[in-house]
RNA sequence: GCAGGUAUGGCGAAAUUGGUAGACGCGCUAGACUUAGGAUCUAGUGGAGCAAUCCGUGGGGGUUCAAGUCCCUUUACCUGCACCA
């Protein structure tokens, strides 16, 4: 008995919409709720089997919800504004709000063939002239707040799209949309003040419940660190620059410092012998664009200035280069730099030969009570020709290890290593390559009895030739001397401190990690942290730094040189310079022409469109002109939810009323790759309206969850070029809605990547065969088979925790269980087979309503979500295992709740138990009631 | 380089607090019913072995009566950021 799931779910989607079932009622009784799946850009492909998934995903909570009792807001609307569009237009001489039109009305009929219970009458889209209104109207409070301004930046600027892009469009250095190289131009732009926001977006995360990898996403992208301003003066003029560190711990470690080559004092510092240098690098900095500067990252570059800065701490002169490894458009454009203890530095530095001082050193070992101090050594030698490196073999007694000393009276490190190297191994003919940063070690030493704390400093030789002289060794100096490979060292030497001597030997680097300080005057002897402290209250005291907090976020570029966007509201006027257009003039309507090619010089189409172009100041009626750029696409998207709350409403964005009484997106689901821009955005946006008393609440999202993709069958992406895209309307053709939805629930963690599989989607058909066939051993007995009962309590229980946990897959597995068991029985009640339509209603709308109504039943739009009983959760019988040093032996049925005691007594009894018991002794029993029983013998 | 994630049969994957690894589905094998099967049903299906049994959650170590799960270490892949001082 075949249905036809063509004709089905065409019949249940049309009597949803005549009886507009789904529609959300502002004010109801019932307990608000919330759900939101980003909405789509239209674009000319229809919809994908990803949003299939994301959507499906929510209508089935949406629908599991409003069995509950909520009342569900599910709302879908257009994000329509944005470069494919504009494209399409230029393209085809049309204008970009017919295309538009055409494809929401593409994507709209794909999901209306779906069943998502969307409410259609909150539809809109960000391109419409009501909506928009309100996007420029909202951006007009920015301005009058104070929050936006038009300022000359050096901006990415792209090419070929001939537009500026924000820092998020061009990550990488590279345009986002047309993947062609970003270069650096200097534009006059609209800018949100967004960095201003950057502690509170950080702080409004504890109101929220998203995702901690959202989270996450969202803490990294604001940047925030914390760290000093420390003042320098510079040596022979009356100026001082300001640099940001987080290390001020390790100024006296300050060797140079660096200035970002925009930075202002570049030219006034500059020596008259540098002036050409420090000009021509300049130069070739601003030609590079971002992508060219992390390529050329292996390799550092600069030039000095001729001119040096005084070291507050110490009054040195140190001298100051510039570089593009700083940028100037974060902190102070100025750093100080410490070679020692920074990657970056360390690198300059040994390019450009500036000394190296240590300042911390790194402790090994563990500190003991009544140590011995002592200064030592310890030398690696590299024979070169064999590369083999030169141990001692102390054997049984210490092991092996490289040459070791202390250093004697009147004896520098270095003659100290020469010695013992002689003394021990009798090689003198020896190259110094580098002295290797000190090590504060602590150890015992089991011949001397006695605890001792050593600063070592190793040295690095190489073997020249093999020149000896006779060994010279004490008493108790008991070892072989032998040249090993790296392979022998890895395994054998066992001891910190000659490990990590060689660690340095052979990667030499800065040591950025904690240590104790050296060669800090007041600070010796101190850790990072104390040590950072106690140098930011120095600072403050001298009047020569402070602390400091830094962020990553800057404020927001939102100009865009487009036509297809929302154009901002406002007007230049020679006289009264930027006025902002009259709220009750809004919307300001995108023009209707023909031509929406970007000009040349980077001008919005706008610009030629003379008779929009022109109009009058509203402040003093002179001839003025319009902004021509056109809002960022992410403007749109960043108050949508809010719209969704209040759609109609025609004096204000959103009524106070209608926010206060949805309170918060309770569930908004979205892709990884929107949180750190959309959401920042968007929360920005909130947390101004918030602050000038537009919205409720300072977050107005609660939980922010993420889906994984839909690949392809090979498991790819899906994409035209690799032909391995599925289109949802086939699949809806030959196998239905239904089923579709069922195997999107189906196919994987729902949080993960998941590879298309028509196979699969097969198995999803057979089981809704299944469900179907069942109805036939449906007989006239009503209330649940007795037998049947605890099952069916634990799956109700199942699947509702299921899909309020984003465990999709398993709500589907759980309901398969139920029909495999219902299959097993001859004949079922009309409650057993009612509740597992039920169950999957929310999944597999069209068919559940259809053979619910063949039973007689009300419409399960108009059903209550079953409760479970707790109390018939449980079986009457459990499976208990019994493992004998932790192996599992058997398995017993038993009652369930069966005593410690009788699981005890019935796992030592059992036949297959004993056999594993026999000659052994029973040295433990631990019992896990209901569970397990481990047996522990000798 | 930094941060985050993932790693379990031939495949997609399960395993809420450490407690019977591989639920559920796909595929495969054999059989039944059939003119036919891409329908349905029955049985089987991690590996080795006739079996008892042994081995199995990327690799190595550890904690524990007991580890996919906790700790240390290491490898591979994915994603995001990338000179952020």
């Amino acid at each position: 008995m075949e249905k036809n799931h063509q004709a089905i779910e065409k019949k249940w989607q049309n009597r949803w919409e005549e009886k507009g079932v789904f529609k959300a009622i502002n004010g109801s009784e019932k307990p608000p709720y919330y759900i939101l799946v980003e909405f789509p850009y239209p674009s000319g492909a229809g919809l994908h089997v990803g949003h299939v998934r994301s959507y499906t995903a929510q209508d089935a909570l949406a629908r599991m919800k409003r069995m509950q009792g909520y009342n569900v807001l599910y709302p879908m609307g257009w994000d329509a504004f944005g470069a494919p569009a504009e494209q399409y237009a230029i393209k085809n001489h049309i204008h970009p709000k017919e295309a538009v039109k055409e494809n929401i009305a593409t994507f709209k009929k794909q999901m209306k063939s779906i069943g998502f219970s969307f409410d259609w009458d909150r539809e809109f889209s960000t391109t419409d002239p009501d909506y928009y209104k309100w996007t420029q109207w909202q951006f007009l409070q920015f301005y009058k707040h104070g929050m936006a301004y038009k300022e000359k930046v050096p901006v990415n600027w792209c090419e070929t799209c001939k537009t500026v892009l924000s820092n998020e469009d061009a990550a990488g250095g590279v345009c986002e949309r047309c993947g062609s190289r970003v270069v650096q131009k200097e534009k006059s732009q609209w800018m949100l003040k967004m960095a201003s926001y950057s502690e509170d977006l950080l702080k409004g995360l504890d109101d929220t419940n998203f995702a901690d990898k959202v989270k996450l996403g969202q803490i990294n992208w604001i940047g925030k660190s914390v760290g000093a301003h420390v003042d320098f003066k510079i040596a022979h003029h009356d100026l001082t620059f300001t640099v940001f560190t987080t290390r001020c711990d390790t100024l006296y470690g300050a060797t140079y410092c660096v200035l970002a080559p925009e930075h202002e004092y570049v030219d006034i510092i500059t020596t008259q012998d540098k002036k050409a240098e420090v000009d021509a690098y300049k130069k070739a900095c601003a030609l590079k664009n971002d992508l060219e500067r992390t390529e050329l990252n292996k390799e550092k570059t600069g030039v000095f200035t001729g001119a040096y800065a005084i070291n507050p701490v110490n009054k040195k002169e140190i001298p100051i280069y510039i570089s593009d490894y700083v940028l100037a458009t974060y902190g102070t454009g100025a750093i100080m730099a410490v070679p020692a203890h920074d990657d970056r530095d360390y690198e300059f530095a040994q390019k450009f030969n500036i000394p190296i001082i240590q300042v911390l050193e790194e402790v090994t070992g563990t500190p003991h009570d009544g140590e011995e101090k002592k200064n030592s050594i310890v030398a690696i030698v590299y024979d070169e020709k064999e590369k083999k490196y030169l141990t001692l073999n102390w054997g049984k007694k210490g092991g092996r290890l490289f040459i070791g000393g202390t250093i004697k009276d009147k004896e520098t490190p270095l003659e100290c290593a020469k010695r013992e190297i002689a003394e021990e191994t009798g090689y003198t003919s020896l190259e110094l390559i580098k002295e290797l940063p000190k090590i504060n070690h602590h150890y015992y030493a089991y011949n001397k009895d006695k605890y001792f704390n050593i600063e070592s400093t190793g040295y690095f030789f190489k073997l020249k030739d093999n020149s000896k002289i006779e060994q010279n060794l004490d008493e108790d100096e008991d070892f072989k001397v032998e040249w090993v490979s790296e392979d022998v060292i890895s395994k054998e030497i066992k001891d910190e401190l000659h490990m990590r001597t060689y660690e340095y030997a052979k990667n030499p680097g800065a040591m950025t990690g904690d240590g104790i300080h050296i060669n800090s005057e007041e600070l010796n002897g101190l850790n990072k942290e104390d040590a950072i402290n106690k140098m930011i209250s120095w600072l403050e005291q001298n009047h020569c730094g402070k602390k400091q907090v830094n962020y990553k976020m800057r404020d927001w570029i939102f100009s865009r040189q487009r036509f297809w966007g929302e154009p901002i509201p406002m007007i230049y006027c020679e006289k009264c310079g930027w006025v902002p257009m009259d709220e009750k003039d809004l919307p300001l309507l995108l023009p209707d022409v023909a031509e929406y090619e970007p000009t040349d010089t980077g001008e919005s189409p706008l610009a030629k469109i003379t008779d929009w172009v022109n109009t009058t100041c509203p402040k003093c009626g002179s001839p003025a002109k319009r902004e021509t750029d056109t809002m960022p696409n992410w403007a749109g998207s960043s108050w949508y939810f809010l719209r969704f709350m209040d759609a109609h409403n025609n004096e204000e964005f959103a009524s106070m009323d209608a926010m206060k009484y949805w309170q918060k997106v309770d569930w908004y689901n979205g892709g990884m790759e929107h949180t750190a821009r959309h959401l920042l955005y968007a929360r920005f946006w909130v947390q101004f309206l918030y602050n000038i008393g537009l919205v409720p609440n300072k977050e107005m999202i609660w939980t922010r969850v993420s889906h994984g993709m839909v690949l392809g069958s090979n498991n790819e992406k899906m994409s035209k070029s690799k032909g391995n895209v599925i289109n949802p309307d086939d699949i809806i053709n030959e196998y239905g809605a239904d089923t579709l939805r069922l195997y999107e629930m189906f196919m994987g963690n729902y949080e993960q990547d998941a590879p298309w599989s028509t196979d699969s989607l097969k198995g999803c058909k057979r089981f809704i065969d299944k469900v179907i066939r069942l109805k036939d051993k449906v007989g006239s007995k009503t209330g649940y088979s007795k037998d049947l009962e605890a099952l069916i309590h634990k799956s109700i229980k199942k699947v509702e925790y299921d899909l309020t946990h984003m465990a999709y897959n398993t709500a589907v597995s759980t309901l398969m269980i139920l029909a495999n068991a219902y299959e097993e029985k001859e004949e079922l009640t009309k409650d057993d087979y009612h509740l597992l339509l039920i169950l999957l209603n929310p999944i597999a709308p069209h068919i559940t309503e259809e053979l619910n109504e063949e039973l007689g039943y009300k419409p399960l739009t108009e059903e209550t979500w079953p409760k479970y009983d707790e109390t018939k959760l449980v079986d009457s019988e459990v499976g208990i295992a019994i493992s004998v040093n932790g192996k599992l032996r058997n398995t017993i049925k038993v009652p369930v709740d069966s005593s410690k005691e009788t699981l005890e007594e019935l796992a030592k009894n059992d036949e297959k138990v004993q056999k594993h018991l026999e000659g052994k002794e029973i040295v433990k029993i631990i019992v896990v009631p209901n569970k397990i029983v481990n047996i522990v013998v000798k």
